[in-house]
DNA sequence: GATTATGAACCGACCAGTTGGTAAAATAAA
DNA sequence: TTTATTTTACCAACTGGTCGGTTCATAATC
């Protein structure tokens, strides 16, 4: 549930302005360290503007994640990996398409849900639930063609399409905070690559 | 590289006081929404006390971060799962130890290293960096096993030890994210049940 | 002329960090 | 062994600055 942020910088009002901010202010330093007054300042708006538009900072929050569930969504929905007539190879062209997109900095990749998750899950539930929500509704975009493949491939496994996808999400969560501990994205696309071929593994017909 | 924390609650100083609320503290709410007030009133300690041990809040995070790696050191060090013969069996046995960890609280079994990277990749140089080798320094733990059953099962591969161990830690991180979104366990378990069938896929002889 | 949008100045609360001190423990001198 | 001295461990009160949020005046827009 994430993806690279192209900032559009067209003539928009303050409060786009400032959800723009958010996405990158909070995915480079986390949310409490990102202050009301930074906001303002990268947005080029004063704070009297952010508060005639949110009425908090995690009300902004808020808007954020669910602005960041509208970009995500919009993007990944026109991406080629959908082109693909056999659904196994949708489900692996997603992971292609992931790892072709860890390029530039860090917080233009990784996703603003789990970061601000990892700060909120104790503390504010419903930020909890919107950033839950958006990670489980990306990875429920993937459960039809994996649902599909599980059909079409005939196999029996004690696993759901639903089990897989979580999965997914899992592996890139995890990626992401190698990446961070890195300093770059190369950790992750091989922690991608293993995804990819556990992928391969799991629909390839076994024992001869 | 995360564990569960059990407060030792021994007869300790007030910087092994203040160490250990850090472990819970941070990991509940993360490091920039954990004050230093708090750290003290948590510890049982005053301000005075803390900037007797700790030149500042950084000097204090870098600190829990080494006291981190020390402590799931030992605890992995004396884990069960070493005792299996079979490196593949060592290397399963790990996550299904890691499995059966996921017990509890939730800031009790995620990692202070994950959390802390989260917020502070960008920001503080010092601090991504002995997070990076907490991490990479508990990944290294299960090279030899993975690389001796590389050996061992005589299995041809365009990955390394090195790379595998990484992806396990992905998965971990990422299962945490997924337990906090969810507000419980059972999803970071499955994950990990899909990284232990990975596994076994990858060292189980195919083609015949 | 209302409604909506924005701005500058401001507020109390809380932040990390400082000050100046006390009590006990370790060390040294007698 | 007792006394003197230093060091370590801790504490309560405080400081300057930043925090999220408010106030109220002023533009722009319909």
């Amino acid at each position: 549930m994430n993806r690279r942020f192209i900032p559009p910088s067209r003539k928009e009002g303050a409060s786009q302005k400032l959800l723009n901010a958010a996405l990158t202010l909070i995915r480079e330093r986390g949310y409490a360290s990102t202050s009301v007054d930074a906001l303002c300042a990268r947005a080029g708006v004063t704070k009297g503007a952010f508060f005639h538009h949110f009425k908090s900072k995690d009300d902004l929050a808020i808007a954020a994640v669910h602005y960041w569930s509208e970009l995500t969504g919009a993007f990944f929905e026109t991406a080629p990996y959908h082109g693909h007539t056999d659904p196994l190879d949708r489900i692996l062209g997603y992971l292609d398409f992931r790892k072709s997109i860890l390029t530039g900095e860090i917080a233009e990749f990784t996703c603003l849900a789990g970061t601000m998750l990892q700060e909120m899950y104790h503390t504010n539930p419903v930020i909890r639930e919107v950033c839950a929500a958006s990670i489980r509704g990306h990875a429920a975009t993937l459960e039809p063609d994996i649902a599909q493949a599980m059909e079409q491939y005939r196999i029996q496994v004690p696993w759901t399409a639903e089990s897989l996808s979580l999965h997914m999400q899992a592996v890139l969560q995890g990626a992401f905070i190698l990446a961070k501990a890195s300093g770059g994205a190369a950790i992750a696309a091989e922690s991608l690559d293993h995804l990819h071929r556990y992928i391969q593994l799991l629909f390839q017909p076994r024992g001869q």
